[in-house]
DNA sequence: CCCATTTGTCGAAGCGCTTCGATAACCACT
DNA sequence: AGTGGTTATCGAAGCGCTTCGACAAATGGG
């Protein structure tokens, strides 16, 4: 394994001088810089991160805590992620994944080994057990996701607030005055995931700003489920002309139980959906909908780590606003 | 932040005892492990990643590059790295994730840099421009798939010849004798991903040796291209009565399309499945499958890198034998 | 009871890098 | 010519750990 003493020695300089033409940290001869950087590329040298990290107390390392939790749909999950070791990478850093299941001791113990020197969280919840160590921790860290109580901690998300209310917004400038919402399962509520909660008070909000009728139905993540909640739906309230629905797997199924009820879509039941645009787009018909910009939340995320660790100041909350997007699932109400 | 030689004071040792005692590299006396052990947990030590992985040459840390292109199911990659993470926990190791995106050079660079001590590398190709760097590397790596040329290299996957085989004789035992097969999306064959060939190839091998009839079919992953096809299929070959599909997203319309075909499931057509159980379990009518068993693969991906670690020898090759579950939606051929 | 092991511990070297003075050379003003 | 300020480079210390050889004490076989 070639070190840095042998590219010193081959460019004819001292390690410390190559040190300084890899990091910057102090000017060097443009000379000089160009023959380390070809003695640096002849030798196939790569910097020993361990000793890196040993020296500089830096490992350039990002710690990421995903879910796996019933409820949170997969494929967003994936997408975060991969926003997230994109964005690092631009920051000339890697991530280190970690999962939901290691907990509040997974986190000290990459943090407190210097494995890590930040750490993202994803799917915070209300009371998360994890705020005091992320407080207590001396590594900068982001919450994806907003707790009850985010004091000193910097935390970013979709404002799902208002991207209930824009759903609701959206329903209501086509003239729908009877409209639901369909959410997530009761468990989700239960365990007081912020996000779950955020969409029903801005759908009941604007609801409610608008003069409009509409409530929120929690519904299981099985088509059975989202069938027998249409079918309640459509019978206790002849009138419901706009639907919105935030619960990723059974957004077709909702869609095909109208059409099987003989409601058509959307003609007479215009349907918005909170899901990945992907899925909007293939869903038949085409979905409005808002979805979650994952690779800006992601890109975002790394962006307030690299600040925090460059000890810039950073804003507390970032919400990020909600984008509807129009397809064929939406139309001006009837009459 | 507290060191070795803190605890080391602490418990009235020298910093070499203490690094024994953690390490179990030399036999340590029951009384001092006992002090030393008590003195770590008092003073909350924790060992310096970057000085550990400098002085031993081991980072603990294992690298999973994972795939992010169209027609790999997200859900099944999520499953796989979880499960990796979960595995190399218990080995008491770490997992840096790494993009496709990032190539070889992304392996290069963590490889070299000694960032990770070994690497896992899914969604491979026939002829995968990794493997030469791969081979090449002074670190071992596990491949999760097969290609055309694995000399030297070591691969696990689930058996997916033999998975599709088993899927047609599931049906022939059923009695049918005309089936079909709704495969991957064309480009996917075209890449030459072996995974999606194999599965072709003992479907097509099981129905010549079974006598039946039946051909692959590709289909794009939309819902439009699977009600086209399913539409043609019906038309030309009036006496199917059993599919086989493997593509994820499109099974559910499959189904319904034959449904809505007037065909019933499973009296009219057998329909088996390859995809996650929770996909399967979670149709209507809930599928009989083939699951990739991605805790298995992913896990014994881990034991394998450890072995390897560890200088033991493994298999060059591990098939995984699949697995089919039987649920609603095949049935015996009528008459 | 002596020599040969084994067991338990220590000290020191060294892993490969960064960083902090120090120094020398150069420049621009007086 | 002397002062002060850059700019470019070097040498040495040190980051926190593991590991190797040394050694003293305990153990056991003849």
């Amino acid at each position: 394994m070639v070190k840095i003493t042998d590219v010193a020695r081959h460019a004819g300089v001292s390690p410390s001088t190559v040190s300084y033409v890899l990091s910057g940290k102090r000017s060097i001869s443009e000379e000089t810089r160009h023959r380390v950087r070809e003695s640096i590329r002849e030798l196939g040298y790569r910097p020993h991160a361990g000793a890196r990290a040993l020296a500089s107390s830096r490992s350039n390392v990002l710690a990421l805590m995903i879910p796996l939790r019933s409820g949170i749909a997969v494929p967003v999950v994936m997408q975060f992620a991969v926003s997230v070791v994109t964005a690092a990478r631009r920051h000339d850093h890697d991530v280190l994944l970690l999962t939901q299941e290691e907990g509040e001791d997974g986190l000290r113990r990459v943090a407190d080994s210097a494995l890590v020197d930040a750490l993202i969280v994803m799917d915070v919840q209300m009371k998360d057990p994890r705020l005091p160590l992320l407080r207590s921790l001396d590594r900068p860290s982001v919450l994806i996701g907003f707790p009850a109580d985010a004091d000193d901690l910097t935390c970013i998300d979709l404002d799902f607030h208002a991207a209930g209310a824009v759903c609701v917004e959206h329903l209501a400038e086509l003239g729908h005055r009877e409209i639901a919402m369909i959410g997530s399962p009761p468990e989700v509520y239960a365990r007081q995931t912020g996000f779950a909660q955020r969409v029903a008070d801005g759908f009941t909000g604007a609801v409610r700003a608008g003069g409009l009728t509409g409530d929120v139905l929690p519904c299981e993540a099985t088509a059975d489920a989202a069938r027998a909640l249409v079918g309640r739906l459509l019978a206790e309230r002849p009138g419901l002309t706009g639907v919105l629905v935030h619960n990723e797997p059974i957004v077709g199924t909702v869609v095909r139980a109208l059409r099987a009820a003989g409601r058509r879509v959307p003609e007479d039941v215009s349907v918005v959906a909170m899901c990945p645009d992907e899925m909007a787009e293939h869903a038949e018909p085409p979905l409005s909908s808002v979805a979650i910009p994952a690779d800006e939340v992601g890109g975002r995320a790394v962006d307030l780590l690299m600040s925090k660790l460059d000890g810039v100041a950073v804003p507390a909350a970032t919400l990020l606003p909600p984008t509807l997007t129009r397809r064929a699932s939406t139309a001006p109400a009837a009459g």
